[in-house]
DNA sequence: CGATGCCTTGACGAATGTCAAACCGAGTGG
DNA sequence: CCACTCGGTTTGACATTCGTCAAGGCATCG
């Protein structure tokens, strides 16, 4: 019963380490110490991984399921900072580097299966394998173009822009994702997401 | 004449390697070869460093004046990406990185003196020397969050909240720099950044 | 002294948020 | 099988905020 085990007593990591190995070469014996720190977790839709005031404790990676990183403002608003499906990795990084409180929050979209890597493991990780340090530069690297990006369109772009770049861009999160989530990612209210759609189909 | 020399024929990069000492430990050696791979550069105000369409070569380091990063939108219309100062490095990362033209221009706010490292420099270092992985690392980890940061009050703050944010957090910058470009780095025209200035001195 | 760049002020219009209601489809229980 | 509920989306009327355009003021520098 090779399902039972893999799922079970000893979990693969196989779309974690997929992931890795597309930035970086890693030898088994990388793989091996790497797989010695990490966690797996399983959680329903709606849980909480992270909620804000808490110390974010952990690196966080989908290998199945939709989370979502959101902060709340003065009025009780949700505002999302990010997405995450398969293959995405998510976390409080201010909180989890310093120890400081989070001011985001973190929680299921849906049923998710998860690889967790704690705060100890990822300092040790990163002296003792070189590969490791690499994948975390280049991963943080991408998460920081993917924002500015993202930053640049939300001063230089018309809201039609920015939804169709959007959807273009994440075409699975526009796919499984309710719209109003879309909507705060966007920093839009749904009814403007609503209108902004409904221009679009008009036009064309 | 040390003075001439340092300035002339044997630059000596003292803010620089100041900054990433901050950072990492570097030897002796390691500071002897990143040295060999820097080229200083001195521009007058107003002069180009990068263009838009061009491939950026480049990661420049501020060590004397003032530099800023931009792009233009449709109308011509500038929207400033960053600011960098005294001890701030800059670039088109993703350009510089990819090898595709630019999508933001720099250029200097005042007469500055800078550091260059170009990009087979920056790979060689990064494979070579450690201690420069881990600065880099480190850096990019640092713009990131502060990246988070500006775009999550982008979304969640008032004008006058992010203005004043933006006061506190870079002191420097909104001493030197013309109101026009911090009303452009925050997403507005200079006329309601007058208007907002004006609403808080009016609260106080 | 006149030009220039930058900041401010005012009047106005357009875009987006707000609030309330209606709609729609999926799942649930009668 | 139908009616109900619930979450999510759409629509409408209205208020607010911010951008636009135009003018004026103020300092700096030739």
């Amino acid at each position: 019963m090779p399902q039972a085990i893999n799922s079970g007593l000893h979990p693969m990591y196989e779309l974690f380490f997929e992931n890795i190995n597309k930035k970086v070469a890693l030898t088994e014996a990388d793989k091996a110490v790497i797989k010695t720190y990490l966690t797996p977790k399983k959680v329903r839709r709606k849980q909480y991984l992270l909620q804000e005031g808490d110390v974010c404790k952990n690196i966080i990676f989908v290998e199945k399921g939709a989370l979502r990183e959101y902060s709340l403002d003065e009025s009780g608003r949700e505002h999302i900072l990010q997405f995450a499906l398969e293959g995405w990795a998510i976390s409080d990084l201010y909180s989890f580097l310093t120890g400081e409180p989070a001011t985001y929050a973190i929680d299921a979209i849906e049923d998710s299966e998860l690889v967790l890597i704690g705060k100890s493991a990822h300092e040790e990780l990163l002296v003792k394998c070189r590969a490791y340090e690499t994948f975390t530069r280049l991963n943080i690297t991408g998460a920081y173009l993917a924002m500015q990006k993202r930053l640049t369109s939300t001063t230089s772009a018309s809201l039609e822009e920015r939804y169709e770049a959007f959807v273009a861009l994440y075409p699975h999160i526009a796919e499984r994702v309710p719209q109003h989530m879309i909507a705060s990612y966007l920093g839009l209210t749904p009814e403007t997401l609503s209108r902004v759609r409904k221009r679009i189909s008009q036009n064309k």
